[in-house]
DNA sequence: GCCAACGTTGGC
DNA sequence: GCCAACGTTGGC
């Protein structure tokens, strides 16, 4: 099992609109850049992922798993463009900001910092426990 | 609102 | 296949 995490900005797409969603999920449309394809290609059913909101928040605020793997993206007929489907978990009971990573030693390695524009990025167990902690999130 | 970082495009 | 120009993203 992996873990990712899952960038948007609330205006698009906020978290409140993936709950809503339920069980069945919703795509993670729109993307276009090969690195975060190449990412969504990889997933696999039951992988998790933190929900991460860019600009306002800048903090993971839920924590969503992969509920269909990699197809083709219905917003597009381009077909270079796939997607996996992803539903809501759980929300983050403490948010954890971009401040609060930035500020941890143990994340310095993370994609979210090293790679902030990159819109989907794997996390590793580490960073995923560290992370779940902060946030007061036990599984 | 600004600007740095970075991915993409297009001319050669 | 290189690289300059350009557009977009996202933190501040």
């Amino acid at each position: 099992m992996k873990y990712w995490l899952f960038k948007s900005e609330a205006s698009t797409w906020s978290w409140e609109q993936q709950v809503a969603k339920g069980d069945a999920g919703e795509e993670w449309d729109g993307v276009r850049n090969y690195q975060a394809r190449n990412f969504m290609r990889q997933m696999k059913l039951g992988d998790l992922g933190f929900f991460y909101l860019s600009q306002k928040e800048k903090a993971v605020v839920g924590i969503v798993e992969v509920c269909a793997e990699a197809h083709p993206d219905s917003t597009t007929d381009d077909d270079r463009w796939d997607c996996v489907d992803i539903k809501a978990v759980a929300p983050m009971p403490t948010h954890v900001t971009l401040a609060m990573c930035k500020g941890d030693d143990r994340l310095a390695e993370m994609a979210l910092i090293k790679s902030a524009r990159l819109s989907v990025q794997p996390v590793t167990a580490d960073e995923w426990q560290i992370i779940c902690d902060m946030g007061g999130y036990s599984g």
